[in-house]
DNA sequence: GAGTTTGAAACT
DNA sequence: CAGTTTCAAACTC
């Protein structure tokens, strides 16, 4: 294999230490950071390793969490021990899921790098994405090489599982003994055939059953937590993988075929629609394609390096990784949240665990579930968050699009694959990106997705699945908190009885339209525009649409593809959920209070333009959302209700109108949270500090309400004073406080005439929506990408702190200017 | 169901 | 980047 340029770098870079620059090299903070860094270490290793063919230890891509460690203020010393032993706690781990042993107290702590259950409780978003990479994001090498840095299960696993999973080797289909002579990924053949038995029904109830005891064999949530960790990585490895065989086996036939296609298309010869997708609605892989394009495709590495571990390619613990995911999803906040807003929840299994795992195995069982749009995206509306349901449904609709074993080898592998993709780096995603590449604000903002896909899972409707693929009108039930509902009954019982049939109507077909549930109506944008409601829900229309000349159809799919990706050139948060969960949005250091699933914590990420509907009809979509308006809305006379957290903004402004002594007591609060250093101090994360932002008169200064993003286009106008007296970790986004999510409080304070009018006050938008975004994006790299950041950010200011890490943060900007 | 309104998306 | 056009959903009648 040829070394690149990179390659050598890279392995120069292993040698050195792995320091990215001799100044940094010297400072404590660099070390500190190279610590913190799965990919300083375990990904370069494994990138070495791959280029240059040596049997390198598996790198120890543990994730030491550098929130807890922070939290903890664990010394560098400790921390590189624990990074050590992560080495080894990788391995053992990836044995222990494999082989889905009794969880044991050592182990969970073995999971975890820094010895703490609690922290990746604590932190679920954090642990599962760190695990993640959003394949999408893949701007560097660095993914790629994390991915397939050495997992190799033990084989008894493999043979325990796969035979469990997909039966005896005799029962297999011809497609795993040729692939097993190839020793070629297996990954996506395998789950095809999987699918295959799941349709036939003979392995349904064997793979549900081993699945549930196995899983409840796991039930310690906090070692399954802690797995997910390594087995959402190692999934993505995996599912890598399977991609790979799909663009070495598969992809160039589909791409013919697809390349056949687009000529049609552009010819307007291609019939629309195909027989074998009918009725069934299947979600777009964007992602997971885009991934496979531009890795094997538009990677300098060859496909071949990608896989250097043919065990790896064909591991089945996919399925146990899965099953890890899974756990590791429904477990505590996760579990409540999915089934929470279920829909439909008679249709799910018993168990969530089961219900889950089939799904993503390709199960055609009658499982009804969410689905959700996916950059994973992921119901670009409120639905589009719930990445993981929706994904998981992706998986299941892609067995069902594909309807013969000649379609699964043909597409289905490279779709099932692609799915199986999409579920986990959607579904754990979030914040790959900290460990991609700190200043690839693309990746980033379309990584953004994927957290907040996964984190909105108060927003999320459950895809209707059932609906989607039956054609059957299974109206979803919109997730709504118990008061909001009470709220809304009481509503309509003031209403006319004529008016409130029509607004019962409404929500009736809003329950059924909810997201995932939509049908468009296109008939001029072939489906193919964000106008498309389908399209920028990141699935494919079905039959029931009425739109005419759709193109958004799984046999346009390269088309598809292109069109998106030319939309996402343009705004690459084009697909991201709209609406997200502020609590899930802003920090991941929420705790078990917060509730998930409550609506009133979302938001709308872009907010609304309404200029005559005040918000009160479905042309807003924070409206329909059913979420309240936020900062970030530039509506005029907004009289939007919805939501509790965040407060309408114009309510906001009414009340520090009213009570402008408030607001000064609640600037002070800021202040006191920002220098709280039991608050602020544990959350070394841009996130955890955004919160600051987010302060608002109704509520804790330190809670996570009302997050304003129009803000952060102001915020350079907080007084360094107050942020130098604060705790704040010794991170990137230490300093990236002040420039991005100002909180709103304080310039309001200065200009206390702003909310005279009732409108959102973000009319005057001063950054493009995205900014802020991105910024955020970039923020919770945290200590990756601080450097990056500062530079982009901030590059005329100084040190904001005395902190005890100062002088690194300030070394890191000159070494950066440097 | 036709026509209108609305606001997001797309375009210039 | 602001203004305009296009588009499809939402809404009204």
């Amino acid at each position: 294999m040829d070394r690149t340029p990179e390659a050598n770098r890279i392995a120069a870079t292993k040698s050195s230490s792995i320091s990215s620059s001799p100044a940094v090299q010297e400072s404590p903070f660099s070390n500190f950071l190279s610590n913190l860094s799965p990919l300083n270490t375990a990904t370069t290793a494994s990138y070495t390793q791959t280029l240059l063919g040596t049997n390198l230890p598996t790198p120890p891509v543990v994730f030491t969490s550098p929130h807890i460690n922070l939290q903890r203020e664990t010394s560098f010393l400790e921390r590189d021990d624990i990074v050590e032993a992560g080495s080894e706690v990788y391995k053992e781990c990836n044995t222990n899921i494999v082989q889905i042993q009794n969880p044991s107290f050592e182990e969970v702590q073995l999971c975890s790098p820094s010895g703490c259950v609690d922290e990746y409780l604590a932190y679920p978003v954090e642990v599962d994405s760190t695990c993640s990479a959003d394949l999408r994001s893949q701007r560097t090498n660095e993914v790629p090489r994390l991915l397939h840095s050495g997992f190799s299960p033990g084989k008894e696993s493999n043979t325990e599982v796969c035979d469990i999973m997909f039966g005896s080797p005799e029962n297999e289909a011809v497609v795993l003994s040729d692939q097993a002579e190839k020793d070629l990924p297996l990954s996506s053949l395998e789950m095809s055939q999987a699918a295959i038995n799941q349709r036939d029904g003979k392995k349904t109830e064997e793979l549900s059953r081993f699945i549930f005891e196995k899983v409840r064999e796991s039930d310690v949530n906090s070692c399954l937590v802690s797995r997910a960790q390594n087995c959402g990585e190692n999934a993505v490895k995996l599912n890598r993988a399977g991609c790979q065989y799909d663009e070495k086996n598969a992809s160039s036939q589909s791409r013919e075929d697809s390349n056949e296609r687009k000529q049609r298309v552009q010819k307007g010869l291609v019939k629309e629609g195909g027989q074998n997708e009918r009725g069934i609605r299947r979600h777009l892989q964007f992602e997971a394609a885009k991934a496979y394009k531009f890795t094997i495709l538009g990677n300098s590495e060859s496909p071949n390096s990608l896989t250097h571990d043919g065990t790896n390619s064909r591991s089945p613990s996919i399925l146990t990784n899965l099953k890890s995911l899974a756990s590791s999803h429904f477990d505590n906040r996760a579990s409540s949240s999915l089934q929470d807003v279920s829909c439909d929840t008679s249709q799910f299994p018993s168990s969530p665990y089961e219900s889950f795992t089939s799904a993503q195995i390709g199960v055609n069982s009658t499982t009804s579930a969410p689905i959700h749009s996916g950059i994973g995206l992921h119901l670009n509306r409120i639905s589009r968050s719930t990445s993981l349901s929706s994904d998981i449904f992706s998986s299941k609709k892609s067995t069902g699009y594909l309807s013969t074993p000649e379609q699964m080898l043909e597409h289905g592998s490279n779709n099932i694959a692609m799915n199986s993709s999409s579920i986990l780096t959607s579904a754990v995603s979030g914040k790959i990106y900290v460990y991609v590449a700190s200043n690839q604000q693309e990746s980033q903002a379309v990584t953004e997705a994927n957290s907040f896909t996964f984190h909105s899972t108060d927003t999320m409707k459950p895809p209707c699945h059932s609906m989607l693929v039956d054609q059957e009108a299974a109206p979803c039930e919109v997730g709504m908190s118990a008061s909001q509902e009470t709220d809304e009954v009481e509503e309509l019982n003031q209403l006319s009885p004529k008016r409130k049939r029509q607004v019962q109507h409404y929500q009736r077909r809003d329950a059924y339209m909810s997201e995932g549930c939509k049908r468009c109506n296109c008939r001029r944008s072939k489906c193919l525009k964000l106008y498309c409601e389908c399209f920028a829900a990141g699935v494919y229309c079905v039959d029931s649409c009425a739109c005419v000349n759709c193109y958004n159809k799984p046999e346009f799919e390269d088309t598809v593809l292109d069109i998106r990706q030319q939309i996402e050139a343009r705004n690459p948060l084009a697909f991201t959920p709209k609406v997200v969960d502020n609590a899930i949005d802003s920090s991941p250091n929420f705790t078990e209070e917060q509730d998930l699933t409550t609506p009133s914590s979302a938001r709308h990420k872009r907010g609304c333009n309404c200029k005559k509907s005040k918000c009160l009809k479905r042309y807003c979509e924070c409206f329909q959302a059913k979420v309240g308006c936020s900062s970030a809305c530039r509506c005029e006379g907004c009289k939007n209700t919805f939501g509790v957290t965040p407060e309408p903004v114009y309510n906001r402004a009414k009340r520090w109108e009213a009570h402008p002594a408030e607001k000064l007591d609640n600037v002070k609060g800021a202040i006191a949270c920002i220098k709280a250093p039991g608050i602020i101090h544990y959350s070394p994360t841009w996130e955890g500090i955004s919160d600051i932002s987010k302060l608002t008169p109704l509520s804790h200064p330190c809670s996570r309400t009302a997050f304003s993003s129009a803000s952060s286009s102001n915020s350079a106008k907080i007084p360094q004073a107050q942020l130098s007296s604060s705790q704040l970790q010794p991170s990137g986004a230490h300093y990236d406080i002040p420039y991005d999510d100002t909180p709103e409080i304080l310039e309001e304070t200065s200009n206390p005439t702003k909310f005279v009018k009732a409108s959102s006050p973000n009319q005057k938008r001063v950054s493009p929506p995205q900014s802020r975004s991105r910024l955020r994006e970039r923020s919770p790299t945290g200590l990756r990408s601080g450097r990056k950041f500062i530079l982009q950010a901030m590059p005329s200011f100084p040190p904001l702190t005395p902190h005890r890490n100062s002088n690194e943060g300030t070394n890191e900007i000159e070494n950066d200017d440097k």
